[in-house]
DNA sequence: CTGTTAGCGCATTCAA
DNA sequence: TTGAATGCGCTAACAG
């Protein structure tokens, strides 16, 4: 195993200091033609790339970032972790990753290697950002941080936080109340009266909690009574869901899923209790993951520009830093627009269920 | 923003030397117990994390890994990265990621911001092995590295190279001939006669490319013809598969994908003809990713442990840096198995087609 | 047991 | 325009 090139190697053949190489390399400083030729021509034969462990020591600030979110393995944080590290690449930025596997009490820990890397800056997608740990371990070590799909939530922590977030509170998030609403709103347009809301634990993620909390708006506008929320512990592989008590106490025509896994779940859920989407029960989801699409009957969800939240994380996230720590120009908060996509996993209530049914005491 | 802790601000709240901070910190030399107690309380209090930058460079190797796969958005990468990630945190490495897009010509590009990074190993999934100059520019800068899910072939590049990878040839994979064989037998079986294979572009997948061969060989030993594959431009998206020529041509009765992805992009295009799966043609892909067992009709595929891959590709790199550096112990090649996972997509050929059917000149 | 020091790869003053 | 020297945070000899 051959000890990679440095800057030194460089130096040598080229017959020059170390500070020369470095000032071309960096484009950094004058350098005359003949010896800017003979560095450049060393570089090359030497295939010489400068550590960014070295670069990343002697500025004080590396050209990395880290990310962290529930899970890679759902579709909607694969989207934005693709969107994100391609917008970090293109910058120069190579991305680190941890999985949190939807436990506030693991973000701590997740984070920890990433903080131990200096890392330019964050992105977190947490369960609950007004109490993330990792939230306030990363203020008190004074690193940017960037909030991804978590709704707003004012700066955490004692008070060398404050400070250190003094520039804070940025966020890249969608309006997870409105598009509960507006969900809601499309399956009650439909006819339905009996809806039930399936949701990851709420404990788990801020983003279930105000799709739900959206829902009851809806629900509630209509005069209709809400049931609580069914949660569920869910980890994407959640492919065994139990819906026998809801569906013998509620009966529901409707069920929204407080995203789309869970919803393809539920759909799998009633097949094996014999009931077919949407002619017995109708489903619904949020994300708009792709594959929502493809499958029969496709997925009636709300649809948000996943992938490029992860390249505006990147982008609020490298703007916040700064080249030069200078002053940041990007909003402090970033809403992205939603759609609700039709799909035909949703359709008009069973007429026999139009009116609100009294669930036996 | 705070500067980070250093080393430095711990010996000087715990009055002494900076050496003695590191030994604690690292449980490495000896340290008497009162000392002790003074720096592990300024380690807690001042909530002290050593840089790893730092360390890597006075170490000059680093706890961190990079990872480079075509795409984090295929379920199947994403749940290799998910083991990965995981396996790599228990043994307090952080994970750098890359995506080639599925082209072999963005590797070498994807890939430098990790070796700027000069991280302890890489693990590599390109598009081909034998050229891939990604992999040739890992062994060039002298950093183990671990194939996943590619084929095995012969280290790549120049007279560098031999010697940097003279240990090399690590990859854990699965056997993707041998699948494709059983997979072709398992339709044959069922009574399809006029089988299609629909494939990502070979030039970007050994993977599939292999898949094909098992398919070809399963055919053939039956003494059936075998129609050209069908490559198609892959970007986990291709959410709409053009199959009218195929269709029309070979009318088979049974599609192969080289991947569930596009299996599952197959039944949606199939769909669009009006053709019923698995009524009229039947369906069947590779890797078995979650979603494939929870949509109707559940996915006939070729199941691998894409998780327990991830882990072990990084059990197998972390392995051949040795903690220090010594003699690898774990096997150069792992194959670990597969296994044909039934699904409804797949069922008996209609009847009118047991029989070959020449195709009209 | 503990402290001092050299040096990892690099950017950056400061002199020349 | 160039080079020598300093220091970033840390580990690992080496001295005491």
């Amino acid at each position: 195993m051959p000890a990679a090139t440095t800057i030194k190697d460089v130096a040598r053949r080229a017959r020059c200091s170390i500070a020369s190489v470095s000032r071309v390399v960096n484009d950094s400083g004058p350098v005359s033609g003949p010896l800017r030729q003979r560095i450049a021509a060393a570089v090359a034969e030497l295939d010489f790339s400068p550590s960014e462990v070295g670069r990343s020591l002697a500025l004080k600030r590396s050209r990395t970032i880290g990310v962290l979110v529930p899970s890679v393995t759902n579709p909607v944080f694969a989207d934005c972790l693709a969107g994100l590290q391609d917008a970090a690449r293109r910058a120069g930025h190579a991305v680190l990753i941890a999985q949190s596997n939807y436990e506030a009490g693991r973000e701590a820990e997740a984070i920890a290697p990433l903080i131990a890397e200096r890392p330019a800056g964050l992105v977190l997608t947490v369960c609950d950002p007004a109490s993330s740990e990792a939230r306030r371990r990363a203020a008190a070590a004074g690193i940017p941080t960037v909030l991804l799909f978590n709704e707003p939530a004012p700066a955490v922590g004692t008070e060398i936080d404050v400070e250190a977030n003094a520039g804070g509170g940025a966020v890249v998030t969608v309006d997870n109340r409105g598009a509960g609403r507006e969900l809601a709103a499309a399956v009650l347009a439909r006819g339905h009266r009996r809806l039930a809301f399936v949701a990851g634990r709420f404990e788990s993620s801020d983003r279930a909690r105000a799709r739900f909390e959206g829902f009851r708006d809806a629900l509630t506008a209509a005069g209709l009574p809400v049931a609580p929320p069914i949660e569920i512990d869910f980890l994407d592989g959640a492919d065994h869901i139990d819906l026998t008590e809801v569906l013998a106490r509620l009966q529901p025509t409707a069920i929204v899923a407080s995203n789309d896994l869970l919803a393809i779940g539920v759909m799998a859920a009633l097949r094996r209790h014999g009931l077919a989407v949407p002619q017995d029960v109708s489903v619904a989801g949020f994300d708009g993951i792709a594959i929502g699409r493809l499958i029969a009957p496709s997925l009636a969800t709300v649809e948000w520009p996943a992938r490029a939240m992860g390249t505006a994380a990147a982008a609020m996230l490298l703007d916040l830093v700064g080249p030069r720590g200078g002053k940041p120009t990007a909003a402090r908060t970033l809403r992205l627009p939603h759609l609700i996509r039709p799909g035909g996993t949703l359709a008009d209530a069973p007429v026999t269920s139009c009116l609100p049914l009294e669930t036996s005491p």
